[in-house]
DNA sequence: TTCGATTATATCGTGTGCGATACAAATGTA
DNA sequence: TACATTTGTATCGCACACGATATAATCGAA
């Protein structure tokens, strides 16, 4: 294997690390305007389009652990974005829902993506590699998803 | 603009975020070995390609804020890993640069990309893939990072 | 039916990231 | 030379991520 292949991997994981934390912070002054973070935006998008939703069920969406996915939510409930409410089928579960308050951020929110396209994109990447780019991500996600376990 | 553009950002900083997270948890038996984190590791191998460099420095290399360096570099000194020298040239400025137990990590670190590509290519994300998107993160990179100031 | 295993959530400790701020050293300019 | 500005580092507060652990509710097999 050659020295260039043997790198890559650190070559690929920097990459991936680095493009993460700029385009997340490309969204913050968007994000800062609803007085929110980017993981209480993901749980946001989540919300509107499942009505009421597990804490498990959030976490499986989004790919990360309840131990992450807990205090989230219970910071968005103090700040009255969503509503928590333990099930009465299983009382283990505990469902979340938006408030009225959280559904209130929803018309604000979805004009982000349209302005954060012109910051993403450019004359060296456009809009098909983008394309092409999500589509090797979200399989790759799959694979890595599957060796977590 | 089609609906399916206007949602794209959301569905490639999603991804990014992901697939981010996924790969850096891959690292993670490798990195428990050798009793480091994956920024501290990033530091290692800035360190490896520099004898002796300044906090400022090291932080432009993983275009991260030195408020996020300075303490890491400060946990990595407690370990032992690296020294943090003021310079004399100028009283401001630290410099950095390994320890002999800092340096020893280096044959075992140097071992990881070959196993982890191992873990990152699969029939649906072959090498070329990858280097392709290596390819178009580095220019989005370079664009953020302008836009970041 | 009982009791060990599993599941859903929460808590704790540690290490980032990052905005805001502080402060001393160096620099530039009148 | 004075003195405002810039630069390099550090500190503080907050919000993630995540491994480890705890606890209660549910499930499942003998």
């Amino acid at each position: 294997m050659s020295t260039e292949q043997l790198k890559l991997s650190n070559q690929i994981c920097f990459p991936l690390y680095s493009a993460s934390r700029l385009i997340t912070q490309a969204y913050q002054p968007y994000l800062d305007k609803m007085g929110i973070t980017y993981p209480q935006y993901l749980v946001l998008m989540v919300l509107w389009e499942n009505d009421e939703i597990s804490v498990n069920d959030v976490a499986k969406k989004l790919i990360l652990k309840t131990n992450t996915i807990s205090p989230l939510l219970q910071r968005m409930a103090k700040q009255e974005l969503i509503e928590r409410n333990r099930s009465s089928d299983d009382e283990r579960c505990v469902k979340v829902k938006l408030t009225d308050k959280g559904k209130a951020l929803e018309a604000k929110a979805k004009l982000i993506p349209e302005q954060m396209l012109d910051h993403l994109l450019s004359d060296s990447v456009e809009l098909d590699d983008v394309i092409q780019m999500r589509h090797q991500l979200n399989q790759w996600i799959e694979i890595l998803k599957d060796k977590q376990k």
